[in-house]
DNA sequence: CACTGCCTTCCTACTAGTAGGTAGACAAAA
DNA sequence: TTTTGTCTACCTACTAGTAGGAAGGCAGTG
């Protein structure tokens, strides 16, 4: 079961474990290149700046997560159940303590020193995520699945903003339970009576 | 109004203001020599290492905070308005966009990767809060003014998760409502109907 | 077929600048 | 006089980033 990852992907994918480790400014070029037994030149032919390897990194991330809801919508019969699959995923990452953490979480609490390229990617991972979760949302109230207090989009970002707040927290206190303590109250409180 | 801190303590005010921004990464001897117009050498004097300086840091921010924390459990009448007090501190801050953002918010998310006398103590941070959260609770059980679903202690870790985590989502997507979007519900629901 | 030239990938060797940290001199205060 | 705080000057290790070349693959051309 050799890696058929080309080395720019396995440069992507030992910088985006080492940022959810340690954030923008905890790692360097030394340490992919140490991690993957490649010269630090050679990361810079495929990378020329630090700054441009996170923003290609961020932009992937980003179509994954897309491409991921795009399929959950499509899948998951009801909205209730693809907004329960969403959170079902984060919780399993960090119930195992598999690395796939958010990296768009952890970047977020360094947003202003980010630089420019990077941080409005970052913004723009948000954006995109609100916009899955505002039509789900909003899908669950048509259907009369959800009720919810306030309008869908400010809905969104308070789910959202409890998703990544209680991951970190989660992480930070080494407790996985206190993912789901915080994240499930809320959902249960969306649905209808 | 001349500042009559010691030198000590205005490097611990700047260095405090720059880990807020940046966290412990996203600082150097330099910034803060350059900042107070002092020369790094002179900041070595006082704190030999950078781990030293973070770690008093944290020392001196959870004494602040745990008097702060004890003379709101001496002022405030019920339990209720502790928690909203509380509460409300971090909302005028995140609000005002005045700095005392939490500073252990900040280091958690990094946790993985700090020295360990500054992780040690960022945890310690959050297991005095949790406890003085604990006790608030369990009081206002006592005084029918709450009705948890949990037990005290696990109440109280939710509802630190959910004001650190709101707290970054709320600066990092810009947006101060929604620290008060996401916590006021959850503090909300502990009400006695 | 061989030859040429281009492109990709990786390398060694380097740069300028910054990181945290140290040694020792000096002045003022205790 | 010893202590305290600051300085200049320096160190080593590491940072992101560059220059230039070697090796191989892959056209196209004769």
């Amino acid at each position: 079961m050799k890696s058929t990852a080309s080395t720019s992907e396995k440069i992507l994918d030992i910088a985006q474990s080492l940022i959810v480790a340690g954030g923008y400014n905890g790692f360097s070029y030394a340490d992919i290149s140490a991690a993957i037994g490649i010269r630090k030149a050679s990361i810079h032919h495929h990378f020329p700046a630090k700054a441009e390897l996170v923003a290609v990194l961020v932009d992937r991330y980003t179509r994954q997560a897309q491409a991921g809801l795009q399929s959950l919508r499509e899948q998951a019969a009801s909205p209730a159940d693809q907004l329960q699959f969403y959170i079902d995923y984060w919780r399993s990452c960090i119930e195992n303590a598999s690395q796939p953490f958010c990296v768009c979480a952890m970047l977020a609490s360094e947003m202003q020193m980010l630089p420019d390229e990077v941080a409005s990617r970052v913004r723009a991972h948000f954006q995109g995520l609100a916009a899955w979760l505002t039509s789900v949302l909003q899908a669950g109230v048509e259907q009369g699945l959800f009720r919810l207090d306030k309008r869908p989009e400010e809905q969104a970002q308070m789910l959202m903003a409890s998703v990544h707040g209680a991951m970190l927290s989660a992480r930070a206190l080494g407790d996985p339970g206190l993912f789901i303590a915080v994240v499930g109250p809320e959902i249960a409180m969306l649905r209808a009576a």
